[in-house]
DNA sequence: TCGCAAATTTGAATCGTTTCAAGAGTTTAT
DNA sequence: ATAAACTCTTGAAACGATTCAAATTTGCGA
């Protein structure tokens, strides 16, 4: 059993090489004042001792990160994921790092990423907030973490966010189905208290008072926003009266509209988009790859991830000059075949 | 514009509460070797300057961080997320974090987190690693990195692994297939090069060739993993004769499976499991809920996600009577629609 | 009131980098 | 040959927390 082994530091690597300490660090970060040979004979220690610079130590001295960390409440959910990568991908390109905490939709797991970040002094955070995280948040940005909300338009205008106009996708949504002729509309979504859903709502109904009295929409608070979810909504349907029936859904999700094309399609029961058509939201690779393919309303995540990444960055490095600012992008409509009345 | 203020450190806080900056620490590492009233006056003074422990210089000092960097290549894909998860809650158990970085099946991605782990000094680090990253793992854990492989059994047994037995797994699908009667079984997955996909092809094999001449299996290589391409090769079969298809299907994973699905589906064309019986790989959510339950090899991700976080805690918090070991589940046949002829 | 042990508090030393003024070598221009 | 102007290299001084031996205070019994 040997003790495990100190690991070298550059200190080590300076005797090796029989330079001092400070050379060793102008190899490391700025190589151009440092002399070719010498330059090669650091490199061979460092090589030889197997040196791996401490972290901890350059960013103790240096006062920050170079890494932004990202709290997502559900990095299996691909539209995070999606977000991530996007994220990934502008960090790259900066010569960030991103590195990822999933909340899990737990408060206290969101909590502790945001602390967490908060001691290792990130650069940046980018977090998608549950309700109840603001208070941490401004008190991550009183100590100076540059902090970005991302899926949720800020309430202050004193800190950046990415967000997609969910009032105006929900309005989409339900404007499509009425145009392909639908007036009895449902809206499959839950918990309302999930602001994403509120929003969406908000807009649907806004789409119906707005076409007129000979339209209605009613509400079909679910669970949660799962495949599983959905189907249970859907074989409540099924087991409905054919009467009682929508005769068009909008879904606060695609996963939850999986579950009822799922509970919908079982035996043929009732047809789509014949009997109900039926959109969701946020246009997963599973949407289009459905059994009827689901029309969707597509939010760009990747897009929403790298310029999240993008607009905390350059509130790290130009702190004096930069404006916050609330970007909004606008949700598109993606028409497939469960809107389609051939 | 205020220029960025510095941060408070303890010695601020020390300060203002009147007292050492050893006091301070000692409140927040043995609270117990304080007086109660002088708690009390360090901690309003942590609470009015907003103080936030460095976690920089205290790892500098400790030596170690009390974090674990996990490295999956796909944190969209349900079967990493919940291993991820699994990893999460054991660490949170122990009053460890998990930082996820996500490769996105980019080898150089993969490397660069390794080496970000590398200089962070985690305490340890979880990896499913891609074929050619084993030199970097090792040049890791001989840095004195404790490593954990995952989803993949360590080469060589000088490290630690869970994973799951895919040959085991393969022969379980084919073997189940045979058993409910049928006996021109396809295999869909690729590129055979991944290592877990040659396991399951060589599992799903060994079944055949233990039944008899009577029965045989043929390959199709996909392009990956997804659903669309599952899809792609279910179109080709749709469209072939009749005759030629095979009377089974396994499939490497459950995306491939949905896809296969999507594409028998559509218009009825091809009945499952009547006509072709399908059972897919992993038993992701999705999978349960598809039009037609899918059958599936169920890997217990969550305990490996949890399992091999034990395992690195163990031998980081024990290196010397720590042993390594090469875990290795048993994966579980799961039943549904798709392969019960009723 | 005094003495001694136990309970608190102190602050210098340390971790491994980066920084930067100052020193040492080289070259170029006169 | 000498000054000026470079190019390289050096090493002490941070960064902020933890540790721990030493100093100080407190509590208690006689």
């Amino acid at each position: 059993m040997v003790p495990p082994k100190p690991r070298p530091s550059i200190q080590d690597v300076a005797r090796l090489a029989g330079v001092s300490l400070g050379t060793v660090s102008n190899v490391l970060n700025s190589p151009n004042r440092v002399k070719p040979a010498t330059i090669e004979k650091v490199q061979r220690a460092i090589e030889q001792l197997g040196f791996v610079r401490n972290d901890a130590a350059r960013q103790l001295k240096a006062g920050r990160s170079n890494t932004v960390g990202v709290v997502v409440f559900d990095a299996g959910n691909p539209f995070f994921a999606e977000l991530a990568r996007g994220a990934e991908d502008a960090a790259a390109n900066n010569n960030y790092s991103v590195l990822l905490g999933n909340s899990d939709h737990k408060y206290e797991r969101e909590r502790h990423y945001l602390q967490l970040f908060d001691e290792q002094r990130m650069a940046g955070v980018l977090v998608s907030p549950t309700n109840d995280i603001y208070d941490q948040i401004s008190e991550l940005r009183s100590h100076g973490t540059q902090t970005v909300v991302v899926d949720r338009k800020a309430d202050s205008d004193r800190c950046c966010s990415v967000s997609v106009d969910d009032f105006a996708g929900g309005k989409l949504a339900v404007q499509h189905l009425l145009d392909i002729g639908r007036r009895k509309i449902a809206f499959v979504g839950g918990p309302v208290t999930i602001q994403q859903v509120a929003d969406r709502l908000a807009g649907a109904m806004a789409a119906v008072k707005k076409f007129g009295p000979s339209a209605n929409i009613t509400v079909i608070e679910s669970e949660n926003m799962s495949v599983l979810a959905g189907r249970a909504v859907g074989q409540a349907l099924v087991q409905g009266e054919p009467a009682d029936r929508p005769d068009a859904i909008f879904a606060a999700n695609d996963l939850l509209a999986l579950g009822l094309v799922q509970a919908f399609a079982f035996q043929a029961k009732i047809s789509i988009p014949g009997d109900i058509a039926l959109i969701g939201y946020d246009d997963i690779d599973f949407a289009e790859a459905a059994v009827v393919p689901l029309s969707s309303v597509r939010q760009p995540a990747r897009l929403i991830g790298s310029t999240a990444l993008v607009m905390v960055l350059d509130e790290i490095d130009n702190p004096s000059t930069h404006r916050h600012q609330q970007v909004t992008f606008q949700p598109e409509l993606v028409i497939r075949a469960s809107t389609q009345v051939s």
